[in-house]
DNA sequence: ATGAATTCGTCGGTAAGTCCAACGATCACC
DNA sequence: GGTGATCGTTGGACTTACCGACGAATTCAT
């Protein structure tokens, strides 16, 4: 209860930001866990209904994921049938990963899963500054749009 | 530069809230590592300022540390002669830190470091705009305040 | 005052996440 | 056709966060 002010620290954009991340990671992990999933899990399989028949590679490069740590991923994934792994004819070096009906589904459910999450993250927010909220964050984040 | 849309993952501020915050912790550290410090090492360093003689379990409490992450912290800082740990006559239990002469040097030396770090990070960002974005993080981090 | 419960600093280990180096296989280029 | 680059994969190093347990010391209840 006794909260002490701390001034210095707390007024440092880059802690409220990771406060503020690690909060909202917390929030949506718990949510995707109803659903037996973990973070990185939806996204690969967001980003793999978003990119079509994809290239490992490609998929890694597109959401800022280690090659090594996605072939874990997608390993869990096919193992539970949400994707697959084909040989990309033009090019045989590639993997052409693709939905399944089954991720495709899984997907649905988990979107709804980190909707409600963010809403209870982005809570003490109206609506307007929601929208303005994640305008900047889309400019700080130096994801190139 | 070729890059896809992805718009279900961009869209969700969880995740640009954490590739924020990844950007944002670069930044920071990069800027500490010139003084050759870590974030937590700063962090802990300002918060001992501001609390004055603490305890090292309220201390660890008022920047969510775990206990035992904060002793390795103080040992290096106290090796590098930054802090004194002294016996709190009150209740021996208690070690009171303190910062020393150095400590409270260096804490200054990383202060500009981090602001400057905080500069770039928000440089997309008008001034009128950094101050709604902080104290929508405020709001959001949980940081009661 | 004496015993029980709590808090303190410290040590231990686990689990997850991030990053880099290297390899065989395949492709692109000239 | 030989060289360099890219692909998926494997291995390991490093960091971070988190939880439980312990002796020492304090507080509280009786």
């Amino acid at each position: 209860m006794s909260e002490a002010p701390l001034p210095a620290i707390r007024s440092l954009p880059s802690w409220l930001l990771g406060r503020a991340a690690a909060r909202g990671r917390t929030l949506v992990a718990e949510a995707l866990a109803e659903e037996d999933m973990r973070m990185w899990h939806h996204v690969v399989l967001s980003a793999v209904r978003d990119l079509g028949p994809v290239a490992q590679a490609d998929l890694g490069r597109g959401i800022g994921l280690d090659p090594k740590d996605l072939v874990g991923i997608l390993d869990d994934l096919q193992s539970a049938d949400l994707v697959v792994r084909e040989p990309d004819p033009k090019d045989r070096r590639k993997n052409a990963v693709s939905l399944t009906a089954r991720g495709a589904r899984l997907l649905k459910r988990c979107e709804k899963a980190a909707r409600a999450a963010n809403d209870e993250l982005l809570a003490p927010l109206s609506a307007a500054e929601r929208e303005q909220f994640t305008d900047m964050l889309r400019r700080i984040s130096g994801t190139a749009g």
